[in-house]
DNA sequence: ATGGTTGCAACGCAA
């Protein structure tokens, strides 16, 4: 028996955002990090000191926008950074094995409005995302997704549900989309652990949205069957975001006793 | 309150 702890955090700019991640790896010590929105070009990743940190990186970045990073104890192997049969400039995906672990860190699109045509490429985003989902999973039974989903799935997720009712991150067809990769043989680990908790894992910069806690419960750590059964813990931790100059997103923690 | 804040990059775009 070994605990696992694994988290995911969306750091809106790893250039801004490495002193709150190492202070965050130091205290926590997850087995692995997922981050998001690293908006740094792969020469540019700051390898060394995450090494120095203790940590092994694989990452898949851009210039200004999107990219994602896998940290790990243990270096990652068999790499991917592309969903299959879907050709996309934008950086939002980074499957990796993590010990006898799939791991799979996404970027889901945030889709601006939903009248939007960002709003259907997230739409066909997550479709194909499913359907890669079916295939990872056939191959590995031991697999977690995580990421920022920009998705909230259920009113209890949203701070007002009927203000964001029919909004982007909350829309009828979006909910439909995070349901459906569920029903792929997933399950949400903080959800599953607190079946009526309030948390929320972003809050808007503006209108002093975190000190009101107006926040949406959009970044996710889901799990296969067989690892959903040996997750003990997850949770939110806000201490990140309540911290000088954060992002406005906060880490989420799940841990498995394997 | 159709605003507001942040990051990138150097103006407006994306979130």
């Amino acid at each position: 028996m070994s605990s696992f702890k694994i988290a995911t955090w969306n750091v809106n700019s790893l250039r801004v955002r490495l002193p709150h991640v190492l202070e965050w790896l130091y205290y926590v010590k997850p087995d692995v990090l997922a981050l998001q929105e690293t908006k740094l070009q792969d020469e540019a990743f700051p390898a060394a000191v995450i090494q120095e940190a203790g940590y092994e990186a694989v990452f898949s970045g851009q210039r200004t926008y999107n990219g994602v990073a896998i940290l790990s104890r243990k270096k990652a192997s068999d790499m991917m950074v592309e969903l299959p049969n879907f050709q996309d400039p934008q950086r939002r995906v980074l499957a990796a094995m993590v010990e006898d672990i799939r791991v799979l860190n996404v970027y889901v699109p945030n889709g601006e409005s939903i009248a939007s045509d960002k709003y259907q490429y997230k739409l066909n985003w997550l479709k194909n995302l499913e359907l890669f989902l079916r295939d990872e999973l056939k191959k590995y039974p031991k697999l977690i997704i995580l990421g920022d989903f920009n998705i909230a799935p259920e009113e209890m997720d949203v701070h007002d549900p009927k203000l964001w009712d029919g909004r982007v991150l909350f829309s009828e067809k979006e909910r439909q989309a995070f349901q459906d990769m569920l029903h792929v043989g997933l399950a949400d680990c903080f959800r599953k652990t607190n079946p009526s908790e309030k948390s929320f894992s972003w809050w808007d910069y503006r209108m002093n949205a975190f000190k009101r806690d107006l926040g949406l419960r959009i970044d996710h750590i889901l799990a296969s069957s067989v690892l959903v059964s040996a997750c003990v813990k997850c949770y939110i931790d806000k201490t990140p975001r309540s911290q000088e100059r954060p992002s406005d997103h906060a880490p989420v923690v799940a841990e498995f006793i394997l």
